[in-house]
DNA sequence: CTCTGTGCAAACACTTTGCAGCTAA
DNA sequence: TTAGCTGCAAAGTGTTTGCACAGAG
């Protein structure tokens, strides 16, 4: 909580109690809760904050770095026909996907226990960052 | 093309201009595109076809196998604020996410030719499939 | 006092659903 | 012939934006 209160000072963002209550939710929760679920949970003891300033604020909190957005989740859908082994590099800025083949990714080994409680039907390595064009363009 | 034909006659689909049609655009494609991209680059040689029709297919393709999701679930954005290394596992059914630790995973190399081009922010092994109660459920 | 943040409402983007007519098998 | 598929329209869900007021610094 005090980690956040001082990355805003630094920043320039004000500290608000807003901004308190959505951060407070999302750290205790395990759940990697959506907007909504955020905005439920935060009423009840801030019964006058709207889904707008959760939406906003978790924003926020994502490009302070104090959260993210889990890969995967939002935006709309994106489709593969490319059934061969390979990985995805996505942009953030642009949101572009680039194709990458790396031969250690192909047999990263899952632990058992994992294998164990879930039927795994894929395994991939993920990474996002910015992109050639994006990372000449900023500059 | 000639594998999604069978395929669907295996599973008592229907063999459609139209299924074939976005399936063509999907394996020509390199680019992981929307629904609403493959729907404009189909139109150019089917100008009847429909976006629904797009998207139906497209999910279909999924069930078959013949083609996946990536990034981006046209859900709900997910949010996350444990910084702390880890991975997720995704039930594709009930759509929980759940966290895992597997110490190999937070030390995986990424190749130089990739972050020579790229600035890369975050790295995380992904894996989806049926969760422990999903799979319970099914059977 | 100033300027960011908030709440509200409307707009927007993407997906899903219901239904009637069509078509592959 | 008939079950499944398509196209259309409407509704649903989630996110973004513009604006006036409130409150942190």
């Amino acid at each position: 909580m005090d980690a956040l209160r001082s990355r805003c000072r630094e920043t320039g963002l004000k500290v608000t109690p807003q901004r308190m209550a959505v951060y407070r939710v999302l750290v205790e929760s395990t759940q990697h809760p959506s907007a909504e679920a955020v905005f439920r949970q935060v009423r009840e003891t801030f019964p006058s904050i709207s889904l707008d300033t959760v939406n906003r604020t978790l924003l926020t909190l994502s490009d302070l770095g104090a959260a993210f957005v889990v890969e995967g989740s939002g935006d709309a859908k994106r489709f593969d026909a490319n059934l061969k082994n390979h990985q995805h590099f996505k942009c953030v800025k642009c949101k572009r996907i680039i194709d990458f083949h790396h031969e250690a990714f192909d047999s990263i080994d899952i632990p058992e226990n994992l294998t164990d409680r879930f039927t795994v039907l894929k395994k991939t390595v993920y990474l996002e960052g910015y992109c050639d064009l994006c990372r000449a363009r900023q500059k």
